[in-house]
DNA sequence: TATCCATATTAGAACTATTATAAACTTAGA
DNA sequence: TCTAAGTTTATAATAGTTCTAATATGGATA
């Protein structure tokens, strides 16, 4: 924490404890419940200043790939995420970016390069093509959730 | 708008219209303001509803590129894009993307590809250094907007 | 052209992520 | 320990977006 020229408040080390055990790219709001769990003193805000302090010393890095909310990375290095709009889960990618930070576009400085991804993870066509043939031999199950697994991770 | 498989209503027409003459990706308040002038019963869902709609139709896009609200981009072609944390203008990147739709990444289908470029733009370069010389020579002028400009716009 | 139905628009309230505020509390250095 | 700077807390405020229910419109049909 002191590398990144941060005070290192029970508040930073928590969330940031929170962050390397759940790589699961996380809310604020998840965050926030995860952290308060073993800190039920911690407040919203103050998940907020922390994150936002982490992003800036370049301890983590602010994901903005849905419009709900800013997810966060654990993993500060630039590369791809995906995210399902079946399942939710928001997946790293493992692949060198084409862009990087210190390039220059058409004259502009990058600084930061984001690729978003979105379309349908590997689990969920498997189930979809699943769902598909038990019900052409007449098996039934449960329609695949649309809402977000809270075990979500990179594969 | 027929094309899109839409119904070509005055209101439809009037917000993609706009985007046709405002290539500055401008956000849902914008477009509202914007229309509103030759429009003034236009209401606000009623953008939302619309470029909603025309982002669902494939006949525009949508850029989650800033936190604070999404802007819309009357190209729908997948291409990156660069925001300047100067002056808050948003340029298309005339670069293909490495990673398209129809690709399959480690397993998941890529529907949507967008790549977010953040950093200076090249007018904001050379009004930082054009500042500094001022400075040494003793020559004072008003520092550069951190706000957005109206005529902003792809180079 | 008149009628009808599905769809679109409107105005306003509601919702939600995030930021601002101000007081109380920690941290770290003198 | 004392102090100044920075941090946390609780709450209020803000802003983008979505929801709701009533009204209006487009376009197919008769």
């Amino acid at each position: 924490m002191r590398k990144l020229g941060l005070v290192p408040t029970i508040q930073r080390l928590a969330v940031l404890e929170y962050l390397e055990n759940n790589h699961t790219h996380p809310t604020a709001e998840e965050v926030y419940q995860g952290v308060r769990d073993q800190f039920p003193s911690l407040a919203k805000a103050t998940v907020y200043n922390v994150l936002d302090a982490l992003k800036k010393a370049g301890g983590i890095q602010e994901l903005t790939i849905a419009r709900e909310a800013a997810r966060y990375d654990y993993n500060p290095s630039p590369h791809p995420h995906f995210l399902c709009r079946v399942c939710g889960n928001l997946y790293d990618v493992d692949l060198p970016c084409s862009i990087r930070p210190g390039d220059e576009i058409c004259g502009h400085l990058v600084e930061v390069a984001q690729v978003y991804l979105h379309g349908i993870c590997v689990q969920c066509q498997k189930q979809n093509s699943q769902n598909k043939n038990e019900s052409k031999t007449g098996v039934r199950r449960s329609s695949v959730s649309t809402k977000r697994r809270d075990d979500a991770g990179a594969p």
